[in-house]
DNA sequence: CCTTTTTTTCAACGCTTGTTGAATACTCAT
DNA sequence: ATGAGTATTCAACAAGCGTTGAAAAAAAGG
C-alpha cells in the first residue's frame, strides 16, 4: 500500500485529534508526545513514523482543517457578492462572511474544531516561530477580505484598514481562545463558550469600528 | 541582613529582567531555567534560591510591574473623570485611560516593560493557568473600568458591556503581543511595535463598536 | 578582625524528554 | 496459505530538564 491518504488507518488520526486538542490547551512545549500517545491510545513512537518530528506534527495539526475553513469563507464572501450585486458589499457583511463560518463549523457538533480554532488562537497570539504558520495558511484568504474592506470604504487609507483589521484579528482570537475570562469578569453572564452571542455583537461592532475610523472626514 | 526587599542585590533582577524576556516571547513551557541563567549571567541554582520553583519565578515576574501598572490606569480613569466632572465621563474618554498608560510605559524607553505587555498577552490568552493570574493581578482593575462604562452608557445591558470589553481586551492583547503579522499583512504600511498609531486608531474604533452595540433601540 | 548571615557557585541527582532501530503484528493481493 | 508491504509496538538511547545539598564567596555587624 503506497502512502494512501483516503486508506490511512485511523490511529493515524486519533494522533491528530489528541494532539489537536492538547496543543490548543497548552502550546507546543507544553504537551509531551507520551501525553499525546496517551490520549490516542497509542505507543510514542507511532506519532513518530507517522508525522516525522514533534515540529511536523503540530505543523501536520495546523494544516489539516487550513483547507476547509479558507473554502467556506471564501464562499461566503462570494455569497455575499453575490447578494449585494450590483451594489457593492458592506463592511458588515464581509465581516460576516469573516466570523460566520467559525460559528458554522463549531455548531456542526465536531469538537475537533473548536479545538482547531483555539490552536488558530494560540498560533496567531504566538510571537516567536507561530507567524510562519499563520501566513503559509491564511495570508491569501485574508488578503482577500481585505480587498474586499478596501472596495467597501473606497475613502480609507490602506494602514487604516489593516489597523481595523488587527481590530478585528484581536477580538476574534480572544474569542476563539475560550480562556473563560469573560465568563469569571461577568460572573456567569456571558459564556466562552457562546459563539453565537460572541459574534452577534461582534459583527456590529466591528462594522461601526470600521466605519468610523475609515470616514473620508 | 532580613529580607530586605530595597537592599536586594543586581543579579536577583537580572534573573527578572532575563525571565521576563524569554517567558514573553517563547512561553512559560518554552524556556528553560538554563537559558534564564544564561542570559542573566549567573548560575542555574541562583534563580532557585531566589524564587523557589518555576512556577514561583513565572508568578513573580508577572506580578513585578502589574501594581504600577493598575496605579497608572487608574490615575488616568480618575484623571478622566476629574475633567469630565460635573457630567459623566465619556465611553471614549474611560478607553482611552485603559489604553495611553501602556503607551506612555512603553515610550519611557525601559525595554522590560514592552517584554512584559507581551507577557500579559501571553497569560491573557493562556487557557490552562493563565486566568488564575490574570484575575489575580487585573480583575479588580478592570472591574472598575467596567463600571465606568456602565455608567456612561446607562442604557446598555450588562452582558453587551462586557462582550464589548472582551473585543477591546482581545485588540489590545493582539497589539501586545506584537506578532508582527499586521507588518507582513499590510507589506511593511503598519508596524507592531507602532504603539501610537494602534491606540489613535483603536481608542475611537473601541468607542464606536460600543455605542453602536449598546444603544438603547 | 572575627563571627554570623546572606548570596552565589559547584556538582550532581533522578527523571523526563524526543527520537530511533529492531522486532512484531497486521493487511491484503495473488 | 504465502509473502511483500505497511502499521504498530518494544526497549532503549543520549541529552536536557528542574531541583537540591553542600561548599565557597561576599556582605554585614559588633
Amino acid at each position: 500500500m503506497k502512502t494512501d491518504q483516503t486508506k490511512s488507518p485511523a490511529k493515524r488520526d486519533r494522533i491528530l485529534d489528541a494532539a489537536e486538542h492538547l496543543f490548543a490547551e497548552r502550546g507546543f512545549e507544553g504537551v509531551t508526545l507520551r501525553q499525546i500517545a496517551s490520549k490516542a491510545g497509542v505507543d510514542v513512537a507511532l506519532a513518530n513514523y507517522h508525522f516525522g518530528k514533534k515540529d511536523a506534527l503540530f505543523t501536520a495539526v495546523f494544516q489539516r482543517r487550513a483547507g476547509e475553513l479558507n473554502s467556506r469563507r471564501l464562499a461566503a464572501l462570494a455569497d455575499a457578492k453575490r447578494h449585494a450585486a450590483p451594489q457593492t458589499v458592506s463592511v458588515e457583511a464581509i465581516v460576516s462572511a469573516f466570523l460566520r463560518p467559525l460559528e458554522d463549523v463549531q455548531r456542526e457538533g465536531d469538537s475537533g474544531w473548536q479545538d482547531y480554532l483555539a490552536l488558530i488562537a494560540y498560533v496567531n497570539n504566538h510571537t516567536y516561530w507561530g507567524q510562519r504558520l499563520m501566513s503559509s495558511a491564511f495570508d491569501q484568504l485574508v488578503t482577500e477580505f481585505i480587498d474586499a474592506l478596501k472596495t467597501a470604504l473606497p475613502h480609507a487609507p490602506d494602514d487604516k484598514i489593516y489597523w481595523c483589521y488587527h481590530n478585528l484579528s484581536g477580538a476574534l482570537t480572544l474569542t476563539l481562545a475560550r480562556t473563560g475570562r469573560i465568563d469569571r469578569l461577568s460572573g456567569g453572564l456571558c459564556r466562552s463558550d457562546d459563539y453565537k452571542s460572541a459574534y452577534d455583537q461582534m459583527i456590529p461592532f466591528m462594522a461601526a469600528g470600521f466605519h468610523d475610523v475609515c470616514q473620508p472626514g
